[in-house]
DNA sequence: AAGTCATGTGACCCCACAGTCACATTATAG
DNA sequence: CTATAATGTGACTGTGGGGTCACATGACTT
């Protein structure tokens, strides 16, 4: 966790250091992230970084727990609790793309915590995070086989994995190659490009990702 | 690519480098893991592997091109060029998992080559990896519209993103949670769990999960 | 004004790493 | 047996990293 000092420090001053830590943690994998670059860019010393965070590893966590808080503040406000299984689907996908659209480097800040292997409290801290939207959807499927919208028979469990890995891994490598670039930098480089998939398309690619998904878990005359 | 030297050298040494290069690179990702540690483990002197290597890079592609082709031939040898779209699916499910348990190792350096950001030359290499593996499976998915056995109107190029997905991320950290383990260290470090997924299970998994993929792919009366 | 506490600072320490090079060792050939 | 080419070697270099600390600066109190 932050330090006291971090949280009073003037808001514009801690966007500030917040920005420029996400552009570094974005565009590079953990191990190769610098703070000696983040506090040069940022124009300030080393040492201050060191009042308001224990450690590398704690200013990286806590990048990620912002930009996973906001998606999941963002996402829950547009979905509706009490739609049926594919619609809260299509408006996940729908919510999410935007989200990561609108915010190009938390998008890529957390896209970028897949490596990590051998931080093992870093590790831990993302496991968990995966764990936690796996058995959101563990979750919303057993409510659509109780109500009627999702076979019986499929397995809550391999369907959680698979439609965990569908709208993390799938969707964003997916919507990087509709741009034509190969990673979130060059996204981030060319801010008009968010601009280019338009809701039509955004809310087309959601209603057929949504279709897929039905058909694999919809009840049917099989 | 390695310099003549390193395939002039007994087979016996060779393996035991690659062998030792795997372990590094599989437990670390890429920009952790330590070439002067890989030097001291295999008892060699850093020099030499300046003269089987041109660096770095060179020995983590040779790796990587390695089990790709590996695992690519075992998968080949497995399938039935000829059967239809989810049987040919379901098979390459049944060999891509058999062939991770059975190689440990490759497996771990395959999954640990996804971060890379950063790294030029590496991340063009594991993109178009990547693509590679989409490819395949928009031409299998093509060929399964022309036969019939898959609907018209999904969208390839989506649904190849999808199912690449599934199989690579999804699958993988599926199996893990089977084992209980949250890295594929844990899995290797511990030889005996490779054998506790049964070969019954294994087909059971691959059939539930290309169940999950015909009913969200197949021809149906809607 | 004096004293006290919170905050800022950057030179510095230690360390690990990729990559090099002058030299030692071993094979090959004539 | 000698000469030449191929291979092995590990101390060394340069670089850049995370993290620390003795001190400077500011803010706030009495």
């Amino acid at each position: 966790m932050p330090r006291q000092t971090f949280f009073n420090l003037p808001e514009e001053k801690r966007k500030m250091i917040i920005d420029t830590a996400l552009d570094e943690f974005g565009s590079r994998p953990y191990s190769k992230a610098s703070l000696s670059r983040i506090v040069a860019r940022a124009g300030i010393a080393k040492g201050s970084m060191y009042q308001y965070f224990e450690d590398k590893k704690d200013l990286f966590i806590y990048l990620l727990e912002l930009a996973a808080g906001e998606k999941l503040a963002y996402i829950q406000q547009e979905i509706d609790p009490n739609a049926d299984f594919f619609t809260a689907c299509e408006q996940t996908i729908l919510a999410g793309t935007r989200f990561g659209l609108n915010n190009p480097k938390l998008w890529q800040v957390m896209a970028n915590a897949k490596d990590t292997t051998g931080e093992e409290l870093l590790h831990e801290f993302i496991v968990k995070g995966k764990k936690m939207s796996r058995d959101y959807f563990s979750r919303m499927i057993r409510k659509g086989q109780e109500q009627g919208s999702i076979r019986r028979d499929v397995d809550t469990r391999l369907a959680a994995y698979m439609v965990s890995a569908m709208l993390s891994q799938g969707l964003m490598d997916y919507i990087m190659d509709l741009f034509g670039v190969g990673t979130l930098d060059e996204l981030l480089a060319r801010p008009e490009l968010g601009q280019k998939l338009t809701e039509k398309e955004v809310r087309k690619m959601s209603s057929e990702l949504t279709k897929l998904l039905r058909n694999g878990l919809g009840e049917m005359s099989s």
